[in-house]
Formats: structure tokens, sequence, C-alpha cells
DNA sequence: CTGACGATAAAACGGACGTTTGAAACGTCT
DNA sequence: AGACGTTTCAAACGTCCGTTTTATCGTCAG
């Protein structure tokens, strides 16, 4: 067996070249970033991604396991811990806190990464490519249906299909806000008043959630609201008709 | 003057080009989708997008203003007739139905649009594409705003800066919530049981967005309550490491 | 009929892409 | 020192990209 060790490792070839592909990722998606693009933003040789990845798409499963794979981890002992810890008498607020706080620490840990983190589970959730899409929903799928049942158990009052829709609104939410990209910015002038301590940030998010989660099923009452409000004069005729064709496109 | 006509235009060409662009940009993003693909999807001459449109950018600029200028006019009519209609007492709920109104009627339409359409807005909003979001910026940015202003005016007790967060937190939700694409089902499955109306939808939607955006602000007792959840045993170490590297990607 | 023009068609353009190759450079062990 | 396995490097591979060019077709004005 061989026992040859590495050339050098100034900070390591392979991951110079998983920052700078992230890095490439979280500014403009999978597509967009070439192996030129990596490897010259790397200080590397345009042939070591192959060498040490052996193709692109390998490449950016490494860049989101690499994130992706400790945030899952820590979300699910998180949820142990809670279940561990209350058993019954765990209610939908430990969920959230064991969906949001993983990623609340990191993005407020002392490492590089931590002001792009949510930027970077933005795209990652968001991004188009059948690549980086797949990957996601094969590998870390089962996580979310292990929080869907846990939520289930918190909120009895809520069907099966009225929690997905609250949940998928809420993931939504979160990719949604997260890929926005400004979402740092927001995070840190709301908390600067209060002090940027993690449980500020926790119950600032899971205020929301569980607004969201907990908001009372519309009745027949609200729909008979919103049915008049869609009726009145000047809003019931709008945007009935066809769309027209776009304005100058011809030269 | 020039008067001529086109050869024959069955579908014309113009539109099969959009339409082919539309559902390849549904399907990959902009990025992904090639003038190969869009021709002979459309089942037209390769050069026919450069000779009508220019290049691909203005292409996709032409298929996003196709879908979100007449969007963006019915959110803006709208909010004009519940400003006419109400003005100093309109509340909040009249904001959110101008900004989902409009599209909830796309979306129940009987265009064959309807039933991507909310994936199409969903993708617009998220990809990330520097083509894409530029004009999404550029173009429909200053509606986000005069809706901003009107949420502010009836939600006077909310912060600028708390108003600001959870309208990123709305505005994401939506964004999140359609890029994911199975949207349609949920609602679908969802609505069956109450009848598919426009209003139905609309106060399922509101009464989430409603709950969200006045859910109370949390106080320092809700930080103590979060924060304790996150001090206690199996929860307080967890994450607080760096991040180790994937698993195997050697060969 | 004929010249002109808008629309389509086929083919080629230069360039960037992901990947592969073959050799050189390096550290480690016998 | 010499052989070996690992890593780096420069160069090239074939393919696909967006775009341009050139020619043809159909229609209408004169």
């Amino acid at each position: 067996m061989a026992t040859a060790t590495p050339r050098l490792s100034p900070a390591d070839t392979k991951t110079r070249i998983l920052d700078a592909a992230e890095a490439l990722f979280i500014g403009g998606g999978f597509d967009s970033m070439s192996m030129r693009q990596i490897t010259s933003t790397a200080g590397v040789n345009l042939a070591a991604v192959n060498y040490h990845f052996g193709t692109k798409d390998a490449l950016i499963h490494a860049v989101l396991a690499r994130r992706l794979d400790p945030l899952d981890g820590q979300r699910l002992a998180m949820l142990d811990a809670f279940e561990a810890a209350y058993g019954e008498r765990m209610n939908c607020e430990h969920v959230l806190v064991a969906l949001f706080l993983p990623a609340v620490r990191i993005f407020r840990s002392e490492t590089p990464m931590a002001d792009s983190f949510l930027h970077f589970i933005g795209r990652a959730y968001t991004d188009p490519s059948p690549v980086v899409r797949d990957f996601i929903q094969g590998n870390y799928i089962q996580t979310l249906g292990r929080f869907f049942y846990a939520f289930q158990r918190t909120l009895p009052e809520l069907s099966r299909e009225d929690l997905g829709f609250r949940l998928n609104f809420a993931m939504g939410a979160l990719s949604g806000i997260l890929a926005g990209g400004n979402t740092q910015r927001l995070i840190r002038e709301f908390t600067q008043q209060q002090g940027d301590h993690e449980a500020v940030i926790l119950s600032r998010l899971a205020s929301l959630m569980v607004a969201a989660l907990k908001a009372p099923l519309p009745g027949p009452e609200d729909a008979t609201v919103f049915g008049a409000m869609a009726n009145i004069p000047g809003v019931a005729q709008i945007g009935i008709a066809e769309p027209v064709m776009p304005k100058g496109t011809d030269t």
C-alpha cells in the first residue's frame, strides 16, 4: 500500500477549490460557474477539479454536502434532544428551534462562511439545475419528513393537507428569504438594537413561523369577506382578459 | 413605409418561440436553456430567435415581460381601486388581496398558462442569472415599493425595519413556495373539499400572511424562553464545532 | 413582370465549455 | 540514489454555445 503524502498543502488544493466553487455558486448558481472560473479563482490548475472530484457534478455535490451534511445532522440531533428531554410535552416551538437554530448558529459563528451561509442555503434550495435539485431531493428530503411528523404531532388540530400547505409555505418562506441575499443585512440592522443574541434572532423568526402555523383556519365567513373584496367596483374586472404581447421587441 | 405581411402565421413564430422559451425556463432556469433547445422545441429555425428578438437576453426579457407586465399592472390597478374605494379605512387585508389576487386569477384562468403560472413566477423571482435578476430588479421593484408603503400605512404599529423584515419574509415566502413547483398540487388537493373558489384560495393565503404580518413582537420574555430551549442538555453543544470535510470524494 | 422587403432556411463563425492526455515536479520510502 | 505513487501543469480534445452570414421563398407595390 502506498504511503506517499501530498506535496504541500497551503490551504489544501481541495479546500481551495471547494471554497471558490462555493463562492461562485452563491453568486450565480450552478450553471453559470465554469471550471475555468473556479480554478482561476482558487488559484489552481484547470485539471485539478477533475483530478480531485472527477467531474463538475461531483464537485457541486461535495460543495453542497460540506455545508448541508452538518446542518442536517445538527437539525436531527436537536430534534432528538428535544424529544428525549420533553417527550409528549414537546410543542411546535421546539420543533421550530430544532429546524432553525443550527442555521442561526452557523450564521453567528466566527467562520468566514458565516456571512454568506444564509445566502448559500437559499441558493442551494432554489437552484434550477437538476444536478443541484436532484442531489438535495435525494439526500435531505427524509429529514424534512421527520420534521413533518414532528410538527404533525405537536399540531394535531391541523389536517395532513393543511399542515403540508403551511409547511410548504414556511419552508418556501425560508428558502425564498435566504435566496434574496439581503437577509444578513436585515437581520443585522434588526437585532443590533436588542443585542445580537442567538435567542433574539430565534424568537423573531419563530414568532413569525408560529403565527403562520397556528393561524386559525379561515371559515366560510372569511371567504365571504374576501369574495366581497374581490367584487367591489374597479376590482372585479381586473385581470380577466388575456395577457397582451410585450411592448417593443422589434428593431 | 413597408406594408409586407408575415408569410403565414400558424401560431405566429414569435409566440411559438416565447412559449417554448417559457417552458424551458420553468424547467431549468435561464442558463440551462439553449437557443437550439428553444428553437427545436418551438419548431422554428435556429436563427429565428436572433431575427425576432435580437439576442438571447432580449428573448428572456420578452418572456418575463409577457407575464410580469400584466401581473404588475393588475396589482397596481387593484391597489388603486382599493384606495379609491376605502381611502383611509383600507386595511392590510386589502393590500394583501391586491398583491395576491391577480396571480390567483391567472392561476385559475382557462389559459394553457394557468397550470404553470405559479411555477413561472417562482422561477422568475429566484433565478440566479444576472440577466433575469437585473431585469426584475429594474422593472418591477417600484411596484413592491408602493406596496411597502401601503402596508406601512395599514400597519402603523410596525416599525420600518420590522415591516421590512416581515415583508421580506412574506415575499420570500411567495417566491419560495412557487419555485418549489408542487404548489399547484397542494392548492388543488387543498381546495377541492371546499370548492375551488377564488375567495377560498385567497382567504387561505391571506390568513397565513395576515398572521405573519400581525404577529406580536416578541418581547424579552420570549427571547428568554427560546434561550432556555437552546441551552437544555443535549442541545447547547450542538453545532458549535467547525464543519468537517465531506465523506468520500477520492477514487 | 419586376424590384423590394419581410420572413425563413441552411451553414458556418469564433469562442467557451467540460474533460482528457502525457509529462514534469514533488515527497517518501527502500 | 533510485524507484514509486501522488499531485500539478500545459496543452489539446471534441462538443455545444450564441451569433452572423448568405441565400431562398413568398408577398405586395409599382
